[in-house]
DNA sequence: TTGAAAGCGCTAACAA
DNA sequence: TTGTTAGCGCTTTCAA
């Protein structure tokens, strides 16, 4: 690697003089700026990042802590995030957690050491207290609350979402919903929750504490819920479920095709969050659909915007809109009479 | 941030003694190095990995870049790097080009101002010239090859597993077998076009060029591709279909169902690479499945090693076997008679 | 407008 | 076994 002290011999100057004419580039004469930056181009050079945030105490980078690199919502949040931070010349440091709070306290500590200006972070049930290890690091929370007082916060409408997709289902005639809730430690799971309970309470329907069950984010988590609520007697068994996240949604399809059940003719499902999997699924999902990308991009963007003009500011807390998209998983119920 | 020299106040010893209580404690009194965790642990002290990284000439970290996050396959390669890479205390730094070799460029030049200790690539079509850039770096490459002579490579065995989906259709009676490959001037498609030949060859039926269509890797590319091969009339249309990526694959079923093409019955299709898409898709998807995960694991342990036992060795290259999984797409054809 | 010099936090000779 | 010291490559006073 070649350093300042190269490119400073070559043009014939002091290493304070090519530090200026790189970062400050006003302050340096026409003429020994062109010289020098001719010998950075010659060189080959490259700014040593680690000298330069060991000397400024701060680098230029932020980390990324996402719960779940395979799940497609956390893989574009972490696109949307990447791309303003390239736009703005930061590195992102990644880590994923895997949902879970011994791997972030991890994750925390070495991100700690490579002093990044700031964090984005998707919080696992322990986040608050895990991040008292990166005190007075600006820091916004993505997709959920970690509870935090004074967080920073980047969601979605999560209740206006759920109140959406129920009162699709309720307007077509449904009375008997279903829902598979997330973990109820996890704040998105909790108001898809209550969006479900505004829904019915909107159509005058009783809530019934029978139809909802709780799942673990997860495929299988999806599959073994929807199975307990399908499996309910005829006159019983809910003919929509409203499933509070992607890849549960996938285990409630299949087991519903275990079943037997038809959708949307024996069994109406609308699913949260979109995905290239409920687009071209047969029949297509209803979704309300989030903008992953907008929620990372928007996170990072004003992230930046905070460290430029200090973080003595009231707590950022964005909320984007959800979108219902209606497809074709959701229809009367009794359409055709049940098994 | 506290520091070295906090801890070593406390302790009543020096800087020296803190550095080598913490990377080398055989070197170092158990009664001071006792004294010394009792100081970290008070002031809970993180050591700055900038400054031990500037002196040691070389940071605990890893660059990995691939070319799509948004694709899952490339979200499990990184995460299988990622895994690997905690196990030993490495950080990652992850960047994205979305197959643009400038991003790449880019991307190479920022890393190289981080002193990796090694890259991990996913290459485009000018890596060979990009890594110039970082000349030195102990490199491999992932899922396809850049032809730097000498590099070291993690793949898989394309050709076999193309050769096995081939051999497949045919043995089930197919003889006009379509194929959507992908861009020439990317190994894999290259290799899974020759295994796709092999494969024909095998069975005694000749090459027809016209069968053969490009694609760029993504969904809309398959789409039009395989419209084009599955619009070819009657008695010309292929009665199987073999797609080079899992996105294309998805491109041409739903170009398949546009056409009112019923799958298995009027057309076969297998895809390259599985996915949950795949697998959970009516009718399921026979498809040639890759490690994935795997494939990053095994490429970060690997290059770990190369750094441990310094890179004086012969270029690894290294094929993991693919694995034909046959579920519900592929019939005999002529199971019901062309429309 | 430029240069000299100090120092960010750490490690690694070398000396004791 | 421990301490002293120099220095990684850069930025930033301060002085010229």
């Amino acid at each position: 690697m070649k350093s300042l002290e190269d490119v400073a011999k070559l043009a014939k100057v002091s290493t304070a003089t090519v530090s200026r004419a790189l970062s400050r580039p006003d302050m340096v004469a026409e003429e020994t700026r062109k010289r020098i930056l001719a010998a950075v181009e010659e060189l080959g050079y490259q700014p040593n990042r680690l000298a330069r945030s060991l000397r400024q105490r701060s680098s230029r980078s932020l980390g990324l802590i996402i719960t779940d690199i395979l799940n497609p919502f956390h893989a574009t949040v972490a696109k949307g995030v990447q791309d303003a931070a390239e736009k703005h010349d930061y590195t992102v440091f990644l880590f994923n957690t895997d949902e879970d709070p011994e791997k972030e306290r991890r994750a925390l500590n070495v991100l700690r050491g490579h002093l990044p200006q700031g964090l984005l972070i998707v919080p696992t049930p322990r986040t608050r207290e895990n991040l008292k290890l990166v005190a007075n690091l600006p820091t916004i929370e993505l997709d959920r609350e970690s509870g935090t007082p004074g967080a920073h916060s980047v969601m979605v409408d999560n209740i206006g979402g759920a109140r959406a997709a129920i009162e699709h289902l309720t307007a077509l005639g449904h009375r008997r919903i279903g829902m598979i809730v997330g973990r109820l430690d996890i704040t998105t799971a909790v108001e898809r929750h209550q969006g479900y309970r505004d829904g019915l309470a909107a159509a005058g329907i009783p809530y019934r504490e029978e139809l909802v069950l709780p799942g673990n984010h997860r495929e299988e988590g999806g599959r073994i819920a929807a199975h307990a609520l399908l499996s309910r007697p005829p006159g019983e068994r809910p003919t929509a479920l409203f499933v509070g996240n992607n890849e549960m949604t996938v285990g409630a399809v299949l087991a519903a095709r275990e079943l037997g059940l038809r959708i949307p003719q024996d069994l109406s499902i609308v699913g949260f969050d979109d995905s290239r999997w409920a687009r071209t699924m047969q029949p297509a999902l209803s979704v309300v659909a989030q903008p992953e990308y907008d929620i990372g991009f928007l996170a990072c963007e004003t992230l930046l915007s905070l460290l430029r003009h200090g973080k003595a500011m009231q707590p950022v807390r964005i909320r984007l809109a959800t979108n219902l998209i209606v497809r074709d998983s959701t229809a009367p119920p009794g359409h055709i009479s049940q098994p």
